[in-house]
DNA sequence: GCCCGGATTCGAAGCGCTTCGACATGTCAG
DNA sequence: CTGACATGTCGAAGCGCTTCGAATCCGGGC
């Protein structure tokens, strides 16, 4: 193994200042610098993790915290889970994985062997064990999604309270009078899952301040749930012309459901969805559509992370605006 | 916080005590283990891992190569992300994040660091950049999907030649003589990767050998294009009445183009997929599916390499017997 | 009563890196 | 010409752990 001072020896200089130039925290000459580095190069030298870090007190490593539940949609985990591995990288961080069953013991444990700087923790609920955990934890985290209580925690997520408001704005501007909310399954609703929960709230909110008649459902995600869901619906409700689907999963079977049903889309029921902007695309007709920042979410999420560690002030709350995007399931 | 040192005082042993405790790597009476675990517990101590990996050179980490590449099935490769993180744990191992457009580079670096003690690469092609390195690096690594030249590596992967070959095979025995293979994206075959080449192979092979007609075709996941290649493909072989869709995106629009087409399934075609089961379980008909195992191969993979870490022995190439479920979209 | 061997436990030497204070230089104002 | 002060570099200490050889203790056989 190739070790500073095999690369010190090599360049000429004390392992110390091979040490200043890899991590830039005293100022070294151009020339030494230069000669450093092609010394670095030419031994193939990476420094070693472990030792970096028990002399630094830094891993440079973040913890992830995976969601794995009943009801998550994998292909928005999996674009978040990539971005912020690559957020991550762009300020020289690794991401190391903890399942969220594992619990609060897994984030003591990988907080205090000083296995990673900060944890990132997904699929935050409304009421969630890991909450206090993290208050207590001597490293900074950054919450997706946020608890009931967010007294001293940062936390970002995309508003959806807006999107489910802005779903409903957006019928509401083309004329239509009742819209229902296609919603996650009953599980997600059951666990107080603050996401699910906003959008449903501005949702409702929404339609009561434009005077649109409303109604909610959960949807179960396989085909037949949603055609007896939507089914029921539109018996229950023959006068809904404007549907908010806010259930990644069961979206093709509604978009499917209404054909059988004779619905036309958009003529004679509207769609909107709030699911990314590639599979709203990817459907016949494409979807009128909020899109879900995966990527961006993550990005940002990282973003606020690495600021804490620099104790640079963050935010406490950050909502991201949703986007809604015209295509061809609603029309003027 | 709390080091080692804390802990012996606390329990009136030597550090080093405390050390062979917790690691088991020297015989330590149970009276004095039981104190050590005690005061463990009292102080709510763990070791440092940096610390750790420096002294012992083992960092109870191991690398997970993560694909993103176009047309990969992303609930797929999430259930197998977090099988692996779970079967990891169990070995007392932590999962580090890589992602696969760091290259060749990302893999050296977490190697070279220490960060990790091993390798479990994804989504391997045939003619792969990385596989050249895998070799040259001086930790093991263990493959998921196999390269041209495997020769000198491990590596495990559904068996797909035996998968499309059992569809066939299953087709045949219900009488049918004109079959087809709905396969992935052309991205797909065009980078030479290796499952979905080795279950077109099996296909064809499976169709020689029982002397049914055959054809295949790419098919891209949107609705629209899933509609033309169908619409395509019943026109140009209008006698095919069995179906095989190694393509789970695409899967629903399938299913839901036979039924606008008027082909109704099974009774007009019969379909097998090769998905995972939840999904084939998911649409209307529910489908007879082989399914992708894989829960079963992320843990296969990770005992291999903890075997590897440990020096035992491993099989250079392990495949997964495909296992092939009848569900209601093909009839005897 | 003494020596021996096995079972436990201890002490100290690193693992490879960062970081702090000190030490050379070189520069510039008085 | 000298003192004050940057600027660049060095040496050594120490981060918390594992591990190796050595020390200690104990019981049993002589």
């Amino acid at each position: 193994m190739v070790t500073i001072a095999d690369v010190a020896r090599h360049a000429g200089v004390a392992p110390s200042t091979v040490s200043y130039v890899l991590t830039g925290r005293r100022s070294i000459s151009s020339a030494t610098k230069a000669r450093v580095e092609a010394s670095v190069r030419a031994l193939g030298y990476h420094p070693h993790a472990g030792a970096r870090s028990l002399a630094s007190n830094r891993a440079n490593v973040l913890a992830l915290v995976l969601p794995m539940r009943e009801g998550m949609h994998m292909p928005v985990l999996m674009q978040f889970v990539v971005a912020v591995a690559n957020a991550a990288r762009r300020h020289d961080h690794d991401v190391l994985l903890v399942t969220a069953d594992q619990g609060a013991a897994g984030l003591r444990r990988v907080a205090g062997s000083a296995q990673v700087d900060g944890l990132l923790v997904m699929d935050v609920e409304m009421h969630d064990e890991r909450v206090p955990v993290l208050r207590e934890l001597d490293r900074p985290s950054v919450l997706i999604g946020f608890p009931a209580d967010a007294a001293g925690l940062t936390c970002v997520d995309l508003d959806f309270a807006e999107a489910g408001s802005r779903c409903v704005d957006h019928l509401a501007d083309l004329g239509h009078t009742y819209v229902a909310l296609v919603g996650a399954p009953r599980a997600v609703y059951q666990r107080d899952t603050g996401f699910a929960h906003r959008t449903m709230a501005g949702f409702s909110a929404a339609a009561m301040r434009r005077g649109v008649s409303s109604t909610t459902l959960p949807t179960e995600p396989d085909h037949e749930s949603v055609r007896v869901a939507i089914t029921g619906l539109l018996e229950r409700h023959p006068a809904v012309t404007g549907l908010v689907v806010h259930n990644e999963a069961a979206l093709p079977s509604v978009v499917e459901v209404l054909r059988s049903l004779g619905r036309k889309v958009p003529d004679d029921v509207a769609v909107i969805a709030i699911c990314p902007d590639d599979q709203a695309e990817r459907l016949m007709p494409p979807l009128t559509s909020v899109a879900v920042p995966a990527e961006q979410l993550g990005h940002h999420a990282v973003a606020l992370l690495m600021a804490k560690l620099d104790r640079t002030p963050t935010p406490p709350l950050t909502l991201l605006p949703p986007r809604l995007t015209e295509r061809a399931s609603t029309t003027r």
